[in-house]
DNA sequence: GTTAGCAGTCCATGAATGAGAGTGCTAACA
DNA sequence: TGTTAGCACTCTCATTCATGGACTGCTAAC
């Protein structure tokens, strides 16, 4: 159907039209007839604009706040940009180099590295940005360490493909150091290359023979299968999900003298259940990485006058980690979709890099 | 010059102010003198309490909006109410149990409890929070590792008698893991219940004799020595400064319908380095554990309309970490002192416990 | 020292007004 | 048929003004 509307379109009333977008997008201000003749299609008049104006407007792509204000774009409006945009605007550089820096520093935990990405693309785009990290145990485990602590417990640390997970665990002190590196070792050979989703599925089913091969292994299993539980439980169920930059919405013209508005929005972002479902299965569009939600299209009442960007980091077709942005319907799609995309080329970076990083080293002599 | 007045206030005078004030606290409107008939001094009529007020009024302990309005506090009258003030409000049990849990998790690493913390205590006094880690570097080392990776990096792991601190290293994958080893028994038996500042200070002049013990220490020695300070350069520099729940200001009657304040004060605290101007140097009050500073009493112009509140839990005199809550004047100090006195008490037994925690473990069967 | 009573002050609310900005529509023009 | 000038119309926004209500300060009496 939007395609019928698209074929109807004149090539002046797309031109019109996509300008408008653009230049309500920047200014924030409904655009009236004259704005367009004096900044857009100079050789017209503006009754005859008025004219295309009005015909857009009973398309559906436009609509008046009242009968004589300007017009802004309808959520149909936004998504005929969106579909149609092509171009992206190039990111700032230092953006681009302190993303590329986060991702360079291969050891950082996940967790933390979760809150980082938040942190830069939130002041990137100038929106509050949400980072889900949903299917992680679809990480693909490259080594496992138990290693002991002075106090009665111990770190589970496993290298991934992407990035180290690491969680503590009960440990005995009557058991010597040497089982530990044992069952590490085990740990790791038996489930090497393979998911932690399916080691935690496997791990079972190795008890006996594991037991035969590790003294004390009875014990240690059943402590690091309880908090490896306990970790996947913690990160996938209620999601490892951050939102960072929140209050940037206090600056944004729509919500700068409507706080209510905002703290709505707001309290979506601080509940992960709602995250979550906020942003659960949209498809790209565009052929792109980034899909977009805009205005309705969202199901969650409170947001329906917002838009959301999204893209996700997937690994053999799994989604490991979303990325998300929430915005006013008149947000940067095309500045956001070059953010995101920049981001998710960074994770298949990670991903496809060999393990060990050259040089970078050197750099304090 | 305080004790002079305090003199002065006749024992009515000080019931009048302290209940005035505390009333102000919890319904945010102007204390008239109606009010104070209606629910705490009966037997006078509001004519006398009328002089009263005025009184109150002429020795600056209230102030009124306008000539006809109620009267408020003023930072004197709030310091007045302070410096009387002993009773504790108990606080809710659930969250005295997650502080407490929180706590409990002896293993977490710094950085995170920093985060948990922070919002733990915003949760429960509904206030923005922020916590410092500051000579974080005065904690006292209890074992040190070195674990290689698979990248051609290394985890440096330090366990103190507070909490977990690493980082990152270059490593070189031609060194043995041996050395890895050797060089972690080396360190800690050398610095062992020495500071992580002391040990960065000598590890210098230790270079040459570690040398001579351990094989190719000399390369690690270097990227350890610089890994451990930049570690030490962000968080002691820039410090390791967390806010949580800045948003909640928004639902304060003071800023619901005055943004522009909030903003204010939320871009306070989204900059560190004005934090810690904010929350540097204030002596305790009350001969307690914690400090407030009221109104003008903060040396930073967009905050002379809010009062913050600072704990700091001390090692040796040392101050390690300070917990800061931010919020209007009229801010429920007795809650807020609760809260953090209960929090630094936490910090201090964690320090006094002995290292191992016993139970707690078999709660799974 | 306490109180009743009254005048005075200030805020908050809502109505009335006028200026300004844009549109829709009609009629004329190319 | 598409374009344009011109005018009437609509709606917002800011300002002004009047009214009611909530308190206080003060005075005079107890």
């Amino acid at each position: 159907m939007q395609n019928d509307d698209e074929l109807n379109l004149s090539d002046r009333k797309k031109q019109i039209l996509l300008s408008a977008v653009e230049e309500y997008i920047q200014v924030a201000s409904p655009i009236t007839s004259s704005v367009i003749q004096q900044k857009i299609v100079k050789d017209l008049s503006t009754a005859t604009l008025r004219n295309e104006l009005n015909a857009l407007e009973a398309m559906g792509y436009l609509k008046q706040l009242h009968t004589s204000s300007g017009r802004v774009p309808t959520s149909k409006g936004y998504r005929f940009y969106v579909n149609q945009m092509m171009g992206d605007i190039p990111l700032d550089k230092n953006v681009l180099e302190e993303i590329h820096a986060l991702f360079n520093k291969r050891t950082v935990y996940l967790g933390d590295m979760v809150n980082e990405i938040a942190s830069v693309i939130s002041k990137a785009t100038n929106y509050p940005t949400v980072v889900m990290l949903k299917g992680f145990d679809k990480l693909i485990i490259k080594n496992i360490k138990i290693i002991p602590l002075l106090t009665e417990q111990a770190l589970i640390l496993i290298e991934t493909n992407s990035g180290i997970i690491n969680n503590t665990m009960e440990a005995n002190k009557s058991i010597p150091q040497q089982s530990y590196i044992d069952a590490s070792n085990l740990l790791t050979s038996t489930f090497k290359d393979k998911t932690v989703a399916e080691m935690l599925k496997d791990m079972p089913s190795h008890k006996q023979k594991m037991e035969n091969e590790v003294k004390e292994f009875s014990t240690i299993f059943d402590t690091v299968l309880f908090s490896l539980k306990s970790l996947t439980e913690r990160l996938s169920q209620n999601g490892n999900i951050t939102a960072k930059g929140e209050i940037k919405l206090l600056s944004i013209p729509e919500y700068e003298n409507n706080p209510e508005q905002a703290k709505k929005v707001i309290s979506v972002l601080s509940n992960p259940d709602e995250i979550k479902e906020v942003f659960k299965d949209s498809t790209a569009d565009n052929g792109g990485d980034v899909s977009f939600k805009i205005g309705k299209e969202i199901p969650v009442e409170d947001l329906q006058g917002c838009s959301i960007a999204k893209a996700d980091y997937q690994v053999d077709g799994e989604s490991i980690a979303s990325i998300g942005i929430i915005g006013p319907q008149r947000m940067d799609y095309a500045k956001i979709a070059s953010a995101l995309k920049f981001v998710v080329g960074e994770f298949q970076n990670l991903k496809e890099l060999p393990p060990a990083n050259k040089k970078e080293a050197n750099k304090d002599e």
